[in-house]
RNA sequence: GGAGAGAUACCCAAGUGGCCAAAGGGGGCAGACUGUAAAUCUGCUGGCGAUGCCUUCGAAGGUUCAAAUCCUUCUCUCUCCA
């Protein structure tokens, strides 16, 4: 089998490495066990957490070992790395909460069977830790004068840092320690905004344990439109479907810029890279092709082929006129005789959840930007009764892209 | 602990008694153009029973016919000193 180091290179998920020549070459001899982390801040994974996952779904098919490690004992600090404000402090009953869902979600990235990929929870280490303990064994092996220098903090320095984040990077440093010395791992990997963390954790296994052990970051992506990668003006597109239905994370690959459809099928599909060179060639509307190729598979990963197949034939019915199916848009039920009486037209986009206020509800439609049944909507005052029920709903529309059908019971 | 500066809408940032629901920029939304793209241009961007009313300029009080603007107390942030 080519050696994963490979893959992942020609695939863009390099971004930085400790040592490339011996790296290589571990995982080009022998079965290594690697690991990333994930904070348990909320109890989904979002499209940002994709990169990584994807990364171990890699290396667990090249026959190595991935360890996913989340944080429900550094989630009790929080990690200052990119961030100006000091995170707000968890609790450890949402921590839980939130491993639970995590937990779910990586199962279908990665098969957990037989050990051939392990989960935990750095909570089980890192709580029962003996203060003095901890700071004669790993404490002793940090300069702060280097940790100072370190670009995670300096950003900090100006803004503030208090002490309990300042200790985040030795606990991340310990997690690798730990993992080293119970699993053999011996590659950890992370964003590019972990890289002093994953620096410190090598150089504490090789202090300590005189064995070299590796680190590599992926790069942190940003959209073509220089937004952070899986963030939306709606806020992050999540792999929940009930935070996120599949039609509209369907959705969100769909409308990928241009520039970054090549990138992302290297990323986000498993897709040969023939195939991927090849639809990534594609110009003017002709990549519009590559676009539903994206969604489809990305989708297909995450909620399984079935969903994948109906958010697709939605999206084409409704963006190409057909009066097909689209029930995978999403949709709001009223009470028949909600209808029946009349109701106006921006009270209707209130309780879709379209709009969030009649007031935006009437000044979209003096923009011309709501259409009701394909038929753009000019009087903010209609009143909407039965005459407008079509097979038993109907279809609202906000600008060109948002889909909302009413169901009408 | 001492001295100073600051907190304005989603973000940055003007405004220092009425003309302020609050300039400007960013972001966002919509329209035009398109390929469900980008770029560009245009409009909108607190709420409501709407030519009026209500809530909003860190929090709570106060002065005034009138406060984001003045006074008092409090909370938080930053800078310098120890």
């Amino acid at each position: 089998m080519e050696n994963v180091f490979y893959t992942l290179k020609e695939r863009g998920f390099v971004q930085q490495i400790t040592h490339d020549e011996p790296l290589i070459r571990l995982l080009g001899e022998e079965k290594v066990t690697a690991y990333v982390g994930f904070d348990p801040t909320g109890d989904s994974l979002h499209v940002g957490h994709m990169l990584p996952i994807m990364a171990l779904a890699h290396l667990q098919q090249a026959g190595h070992r991935p360890i996913a490690i989340v944080g429900g004992g550094t989630g009790m600090i929080g990690d200052p790395s990119g961030r100006t404000e000091m995170r707000q402090v968890l609790t450890r009953e949402l921590i839980k909460h939130n491993i639970q869902g995590i937990k779910a979600q990586l199962a279908k990235f990665l098969d957990f069977s037989d050990d051939k990929a392990i989960l935990l929870d750095n909570a089980d280490w890192i709580l029962p830790l003996n203060y003095i303990e901890f700071l004669r064994e790993v404490g002793s092996q940090f300069s702060v004068n280097r940790m100072l220098t370190a670009e995670c903090f300096k950003t900090r320095m100006e803004r503030g840092l208090s002490f309990i984040e300042f200790n985040y990077m030795l606990l991340q440093a310990y997690d690798y320690l730990v993992l080293y010395r119970k699993y053999g791992c011996r590659l950890e990997m992370g964003g590019d905004d972990q890289w002093s963390n994953i620096l410190a954790g090598a150089d504490l296994v090789r202090r300590l344990e005189g064995e070299e052990a590796y680190g590599l970051t992926f790069p942190l992506l940003t959209t073509a439109g220089g937004k952070k990668m899986g963030k939306t003006e709606a806020g992050a597109v999540w792999l929940d479907p009930d935070k996120t239905s599949p039609y509209d994370f369907y959705q969100f690959w769909r409308n990928t810029h241009d520039a970054d459809v090549e990138r992302f099928l290297y990323l986000y599909t498993f897709l040969p890279v023939e195939e991927v060179k090849r639809l990534g060639s594609l110009k003017d509307n002709k990549i519009n092709e590559a676009k539903k190729v994206l969604a489809f598979e990305v989708t297909k990963l995450v909620h399984g082929e079935e969903e994948a197949i109906k958010a697709k034939e939605a999206s084409e019915a409704l963006f190409g006129g057909a009066n097909a199916d689209e029930s995978a848009a999403p949709s709001t039920e009223v009470q028949g005789n909600t209808i029946e009486e009349g109701i106006n037209i921006t009270e209707l986009l209130l309780l879709t959840g379209l709009v969030s206020s009649k007031s935006e509800g009437r000044r979209l439609i003096k923009q011309g930007g709501i259409y009701l049944n394909g038929d753009r909507v000019d009087d903010e005052e209609l009143i909407i009764g039965s005459e407008y029920i079509d097979d038993g709903k109907i279809v609202l529309r906000k600008g060109k892209k948002v889909f909302h059908n009413v169901y009408v019971k």
